[in-house]
DNA sequence: TCAGTATAATACGGTACCGAAACGAACCAG
DNA sequence: CTGGTTCGTTTCGGTACCGTATTATACTGA
């Protein structure tokens, strides 16, 4: 059961995996737009504008924005459904993928630093 | 070790964490300003602008920005270095240490969520 | 005292976000 | 075909961020 964390782990885990965070994907998406993202990686689809919206207790506009902005970095894609022409269907990317894929290694790695750490001097 | 996680474990807590995030605090602290913050509030003192500036890989306005902005807020404080008073030393405040704890507390309910999801259906 | 260096803050133009409101397009019921 | 509803998007004024360049203040050493 390696998610029963304790304080200093969980907010160690997330001072570093966050520091690191910043420094390899840097500043080009805000906490909402993260959350979206992760959103539709891990959730099973299908995911609508309303849908993120509800889940995040956000305006529908938010969503809009943020596909808007995350869809011109490759991240996800919007595709019309044809049974309801007023839905949007979000899409998954290879490049989206590849992004999360990415935030999961850096998670995982400074996990892996802090266990070393906190194994020798706690 | 608790922090040796397996990629859907660490994608799936950031996932949680994230979402509960943005659905208490909401969007008013971008990615940068979180790993500011908890690098002041985990990190040892003293902390100073060019220190975290460095640090986050980030130029000096940046940290300035997000001091003002947190500064305003009150999970920060600035006061002067009387030792070299061309230094800024930044102190933490109680309303600052209750933010992080109170994020430390969403990490570590999401991530029990997720030991007892995981722990009957993986 | 007088350069030279270092610190944090500020100015600038540009971009993107925010919430609230209005909008057009698509469905649906009568 | 007409009025009401549900979509997602757009617009609005305002605010905050971005990177770069510049500023004011403070220390240092000749």
């Amino acid at each position: 059961m390696p998610l029963d964390l304790r304080p200093s782990e969980a907010l160690g885990l997330w001072h570093a995996a966050t520091l690191e965070h910043v420094r390899v994907i840097g500043p080009d998406l805000t906490i909402r737009q993260l959350a979206i993202l992760l959103h539709i990686y891990l959730a099973p689809p299908p995911h609508t504008v309303r849908g993120l919206a509800a889940m995040l207790g956000v305006t529908k506009p938010v969503i809009t924005r943020a596909l808007d902005t995350m869809g011109h970095m490759g991240l996800v894609r919007r595709v019309r459904d044809d049974r309801d022409r007023r839905n949007v269907i979000i899409k998954r990317t290879v490049d989206g993928a590849l992004f999360v894929e990415k935030l999961g290694d850096i998670i995982i790695a400074e996990g892996r630093k802090l266990a070393l750490a906190e194994g020798s001097g706690a």
